[in-house]
RNA sequence: GGAGAGAUGGCUGAGUGGUCGAAAGCGGCCGCCUGCUAAGCGGUUGUAGGGGUGUUAAGCUCUUACCCCGGGUUCGAAUCCCGGUCUCUCCGCCA
């Protein structure tokens, strides 16, 4: 959530920076309307409560019993004043609260120009497209020929978009998951964390999911669970109303969950094989971190998720999102894409994201009241909070499977995970 | 799922209609004292919103709301009533 006083003070580069995203700026002024009204009746509503308060007080102390009715009935006439305009107050206040929460945050000055994907800026590429002396497989293919991916029966079983991964592709993504969480916990410091998979709606929208993007999520209405679609909603609202003590900042959480998406805004979108899935497993890691240090953290936000694309050996970019691509609630966002040569359209192959990091500045922290204090006895402050995947599973695997298949169809396993498979160095058919 | 108990400030804990934004203790902060340490003494110490003043600063000042949440009764609610949530104990069930 932005700051009311930031759109009261200056409203014009609010609504430029919510123009450099293509977003709406009129929501801009509806809130600096309401705002006015609701301060307007806000000071009203408090005079008047003061002198009901004051009013009550000398009742108390009235010996007349007839003077005493008569304050009383002066008083009820007063309660009912207060009674209605307090109405139109909590009116007020739920309206602008709710227009609030669905404006964006605002992109930071070095965030690109753009208003979509192609106007993303590649700033390095590290390891050049893969050549092979044959031509590769997609890896829907690689993988069933393997005996080791099975869409039919996810889809049997669950619908479209779900898939199975059996035998060694199911040991290679566990392989995967462990060996994440490890490099984060033991080489980066990351405290590694296991949150719930199902969360309460206030954490939703503290991490901003909600109330905009309600479409894209799985909701049980029995008891109003939502099942996360990222571990940044739980993770980062483990500090939900919470006054933390300055320092023990910066806080540096890593967790692994599944990740369940309704895809409704990708309808149609990557359907082939297993890049989109509605439930697909992800290592995050989420920072909530002083502001002043808030985009060194990103850096070695990025670095420990680039560590890890690195160290697998697989092409990959770092991507700097512009403005009119960045997500709704980040001011600035790093985007790594490890290549894969035989998914797309393109015979080139196609760059998959497989993290998103981002800062998110104080916009989840007001929404979720997340708060730290400099120093015993200060004022309470908002800290930024960051998040980046550490690293998707399906397209990790998808890269692997392409980039390290064989010409006999067999899959070489990368070497920093041969430990975590019992020492196997390449996946055959069985 | 059943029965009972409870939810008060950073913590412990008092408070059953006005004198309560809330006793007391602990902790924190400031100062004093002390050769060091330990102890002692004095003061101070919740959050959020709005108004005024001030350079849209610091500060000062007035005021409102908040004693789990939401309603209700009342001139007036931490306190009474209703609904809900959560926690604990016991029983049941269970990976």
């Amino acid at each position: 959530m932005l700051d009311i006083r930031l759109i009261r003070e200056h409203p014009d580069d609010v609504k430029a920076g919510l123009r450099r995203m293509g977003a709406d700026t009129e929501a801009i002024d509806i809130v600096l309307k309401f705002d006015e009204l609701r301060r307007k009746i806000e000071t009203e509503v408090s005079a008047m409560r003061n002198q009901r308060n004051q009013g009550s007080k000398e009742i108390g102390k009235l010996k007349d019993p007839e003077e005493r009715e008569s304050r009383k009935t002066e008083m009820r006439l007063l309660g009912d004043r207060i009674s209605q305009s307090e109405e139109e107050l909590n009116r007020l206040n739920t309206e602008q609260r709710t227009l609030m929460l669905t404006i964006p945050n605002l992109p930071l000055p070095e965030v690109p120009n753009g208003h979509d994907e192609s106007d993303n800026v590649v700033t390095r590429t590290i390891g050049a497209p893969k050549s092979f002396p044959f031509p590769p497989k997609p890896h829907w293919d690689v993988g069933t020929g393997l005996d080791i991916l099975d869409i039919e029966r996810g889809v049997k079983i669950s619908g479209s978009r779900f898939y199975v991964l059996k035998a060694l592709g199911a040991a290679l993504q566990r392989a995967l998951i462990t060996w994440f969480l490890d490099v984060h916990v033991m080489e980066q410091g990351y405290t590694e964390i296991y949150p719930p998979f199902v969360v309460k709606r206030e954490c939703l929208i503290g991490t901003a999911q909600l109330p905009k993007f309600e479409d894209n999520l799985y909701h049980d209405i029995e008891d109003d669970f939502w099942m996360v679609p990222t571990a940044e909603v739980p993770v980062t609202n483990l500090h939900r109303d919470e006054i933390l003590d300055g320092s023990q900042l910066p806080l540096r959480y890593v967790a692994y969950t599944p990740c369940f998406r309704r895809e409704k805004m990708s309808a149609g979108r990557d359907v082939r094989g297993i890049k989109r899935g509605h439930q697909f497993d992800k290592v995050e890691m989420v920072k909530i971190c002083r502001p002043e240090n808030s985009m060194e953290e990103l850096d070695s936000l990025l670095a420990n998720a680039e560590d890890l694309c690195a160290k697998l050996e697989i092409p990959y970019r770092v991507v700097k999102i512009c403005a009119g691509d960045k997500t709704f609630s980040n001011m600035i966002q790093y985007d790594l894409e490890m290549h894969a040569p035989a998914c797309g359209d393109s015979p080139k192959g196609e760059w998959l994201e497989v993290s998103s990091c981002s800062n998110f500045g104080n916009f989840q922290a007001r929404r979720a009241n997340i708060r730290f204090r400099t120093e015993p006895g200060a004022k309470p402050e908002y800290p930024h909070t960051l998040n980046g995947s550490g690293l998707a599973l399906p397209r990790v695997m998808i890269a692997i499977l392409e980039n390290y298949q064989n010409e006999d169809g067999s899959v070489t396993i990368p070497q920093v995970l041969r430990k975590y498979m019992h020492g196997l160095d390449v996946i055959r058919k069985a």
